[in-house]
DNA sequence: TGAGCGACTCACCATGAGGAAAGCGTATAC
DNA sequence: GTATACGCTTTCCTCATGGTGAGTCGCTCA
């Protein structure tokens, strides 16, 4: 059964969750770790041109602790992180699709 | 058949729908306009408390650009305007309600 | 003459997201 | 001794987003 939602509720919880995603690097980073894909810190840093390190680290950190990503560190030196999706970071893959079949509907008038 | 995406092209897509959806009010403003519903002016006004005049007619026009709501001026004294989704706007719904759901399935010990 | 309605527009200000560059800590290689 | 590798953290700065409050326009009613 699913929730309830008024126009406002519905409003605020796709706003959360929108939350969840924001971020100018965060979707980038999402769909290199889509599909079970196992990345390292460094690994992101040369997937994703232009990403400072600041960046990267603060966007992990939050998409770690918003439960998408998780976090593998090896206790070597040089030191080893690696990062993945959680299955519910990973299921967020339909509900990204359903936005980009949406956007692929345009009409032709309003695409430019 | 669909588009073919990478993680870049996947990742632009996205975000170039979720810009659509930016701004503090606009998804306020969509599910007050989602099944069909038609409001005017100071009606989304009176359903939107807190919104200043500037921020509303700038996410309304805004959403009409984007090719969301459209716009219908009744050419009198005083003005009335009213807004209502296009077609493609209302197909937004499914999206929304993806993510809705995805929301709805995060494991409680993340929801903190 | 002037007040009010409805739908805005304008000028100005504050907050915060994001960018650049440098520092840190440990260990192995030269 | 010092350079490199790796995964960050810290500081400072800029600029876009959004907020406030007042002004505008055409017309009608008193």
């Amino acid at each position: 059964m699913r929730k309830a939602y008024t126009a406002v509720t519905a409003a605020e919880d796709v706003e959360k969750a929108l939350h969840l995603l924001e971020g100018r690097w965060k979707l980038l980073i999402l769909f290199h770790l889509f599909g079970g894909q196992v990345q390292r810190y460094s690994d992101l840093e040369r997937l994703i041109p232009g990403i400072s390190q600041k960046m990267l680290a603060q966007q992990l950190r939050q998409l770690e602790a918003d439960g998408l990503v998780s976090r593998k560190v090896y206790p070597q030196t040089p030191p080893k992180v690696e990062y993945r999706l959680t299955e519910w970071g990973q299921a967020l893959c339909p509900a990204l699709d359903a936005l980009l079949y949406w956007a692929e509907q345009r009409p032709e008038a309003d695409a430019g």
